[in-house]
DNA sequence: CTTCTCCATGGAAACGATTCCATCATAGTT
DNA sequence: AACTATGATGGAATCGTTTCCATGGAGAAG
């Protein structure tokens, strides 16, 4: 096991100092006789520049952080390929990171990334945008993916009545109000997708859709209210968390208590899957009994019978388009992205029976 | 955006030296009463340590590195999840590559983590032993993950007749011969996986079984070809290479090819998804016209129709103990570990029609 | 009381790059 | 010829840590 050369050892070995060949390496001037002799000796020597000097002398490291929920849900999956596809054709490393949409993970990743100098971020957020707020004021760069952070839950509003008074008796005086953190994002269309989604159950005939929601389906949520219309039948919106075993108790629990509804409009691909599952187990056929409508394409989609019916959403464009931004940042500040969805009509919905 | 405080404002604030404070930090001695002011300074300032002069100064990187060939293979998913949860438990940072299978790609991020001086890896390889030789001579430590790297091939193997004259001219002084790596790895059990399923196939009576295998699955073709025994039908083996258009087209190819085939063995999970949707498209019915046996569970698995048979493969397992492995690296040498495979019978296989 | 040992302690030297700044040579201008 | 502008060059400082080593003081053993 030989060590590696350094830029000292290029240096005596082409007979210049050492700050000539960082120069000549990094693209600064130098004669071009110089230059071609350090070169050649950079090469003779298999001389690779250790990330660990620049980075010190940079206070930065290079490359970036990415932080998904998991990496086992086909979305995040693609999405981190394609950051990985940009960072790769840049030559950087990425940094990656699961959550398990745990808010609390999510804090100490975003402290190791910290530790780790990373100062540029992609990130499917999980916590608060307070989480956040520390990590932009230390510096980072972040981009949010996918979603955005929730905006904080104001102690008033979480804890019923007298709360209310306290909420009007400060109101004037209070401390910074929860806000919104605005940071670049890119994000699926999906209020068009949701939307689109309804006006084609709706256009079936349904009357009664059911949302199936996940951690971070907030805004899915907020535009599914917005599709329906009111009035919203409140028990129709289940939620569930981010395992396999919680979204198909919701879903099972969804079809018992409501034998009524005609469609269900599941928030993301586990969901999808959990909703599938539980039918089946139920003996409600789809789309006889239910129709159904999976927010995200996956491969198997094709492959369930009946093949499902979905909105396509760009993971990989948008983990790509993420990356990209996150490089391009410095120059000027990037701004939120929003790509289209799509709907891909197979063979889960039917008219309403 | 205020700047992190260093360990020399630690020292300053606590009146004591730099070294006290980094004694301190990492756990060396010192009397209990500065060990607890330093402390409290040190909380006081929200001191981190910052992960770069570290680095520098150990001439190495925390964490690990992470490559596999394609992050949107739940399989790949899986085992990065198992990697991803046991770095996060040691609090240890992961450089995730995706090589898309590709050699060329694979080498590039092993030259990106020397640059980087990540000195623990764990990687699914694509490419040669001789790829990675390099890496381990600088001192690498590598621990291999579901795969082991292919043997080198021969050139003189390759290229025909020429090639063996020089051959014989140079055996004496030839290069180091083609050899495998001998470097820790974990493993499923392919061998018993694949004969389990062979054998469950052959008591449902089928004689003519095909493989179908991918990129890195020398291992799995090479146990399919002993549980099957002699003589092969060399016929019944193709290959794909990693996207899904290839596996389609070996799948469908296998098809038409040998309609007298009764039963598939798919090498993997997008393999698995081929032979589904080529077999739909070709009207032969599962498992009546054929039958399937899929290697890997995946969660559509059951949502297929019929249900997939599968040999499951504990994938997040796999990377959580390859990350184990590489972390506690150093104490001594990591041993391989062959985990255990499970055959789960559903609704894919049928006797012969 | 002396000597020896043992620990806590802080100064300073790494680690490997980038980058500021001073120096020097050369060419161009008056 | 004298002076200036320009560009190449190398020395040295710097980044934030860890770790080697010397120092000094306290306690134990003689």
């Amino acid at each position: 096991m030989e060590k590696r050369a350094t830029i000292k050892d290029v240096a005596q070995a082409a007979g210049v100092g050492v700050a000539t060949v960082s120069r000549v390496l990094s693209g600064g001037s130098a004669s071009p006789s110089t230059r071609e002799r350090v070169l050649a000796v950079a090469a003779q020597l298999d001389y690779r520049p250790s990330a660990l000097g620049r980075n010190l002398r940079q206070r930065r490291t290079g490359g970036m952080g990415l932080l998904v929920p998991d990496l086992t849900d086909s979305f995040f999956g693609r999405l981190a390929e394609g950051v990985l596809a940009c960072a790769r054709s840049a030559g950087e490393p990425v940094v990656v990171g699961s959550t398990g949409d745990d808010p609390e993970q999510e804090s100490e990743l975003i402290g190791m990334l910290l530790e780790q100098s990373v100062d540029r971020v992609i990130a499917v957020p999980s916590g608060d945008a307070d989480a956040w707020r520390p990590a932009i004021r230390a510096g980072m760069t972040v981009i949010f993916a996918d979603r955005l952070p929730a905006v904080p839950q104001d102690p008033a509003a979480a804890s019923g009545f007298g709360d209310l008074m306290l909420l009007d008796g400060l109101a004037a005086a209070a401390p910074p109000p929860a806000r919104a953190l605005d940071a670049p994002a890119v994000l699926a269309d999906d209020r068009a997708g949701i939307r689109t989604a309804v006006r084609y159950l709706s256009g079936l005939g349904h009357r009664r859709i059911a949302f199936l929601g996940g951690p971070g389906h907030d805004r899915r949520v907020a535009a599914f209210r917005e599709a329906v219309g009111e009035p919203m039948d409140e028990e129709l919106i289940v939620f569930a968390t981010g395992s396999r075993d919680s979204a198909y108790a919701a879903a099972s629990g969804l079809f018992q208590s409501r034998p009524d509804l005609s469609a269900v409009l599941a928030g993301g691909n586990m969901l999808g899957e959990a909703a599938v599952l539980a039918a089946r187990e139920l003996d409600l056929r789809v789309p006889q009994d239910v129709s159904l409508v999976m927010y995200d394409d996956v491969p198997w989609a094709e492959l369930c019978s009946p093949p499902l019916t979905v909105i396509a959403q760009p993971g990989r464009d948008i983990g790509y388009r993420a990356a990209e931004l996150v490089l391009r940042a410095g120059s000027r500040r990037p701004r939120t992205v929003v790509l289209p969805t799509e709907l891909i009509v197979r063979g889960s919905c039917g008219p309403r029976r």
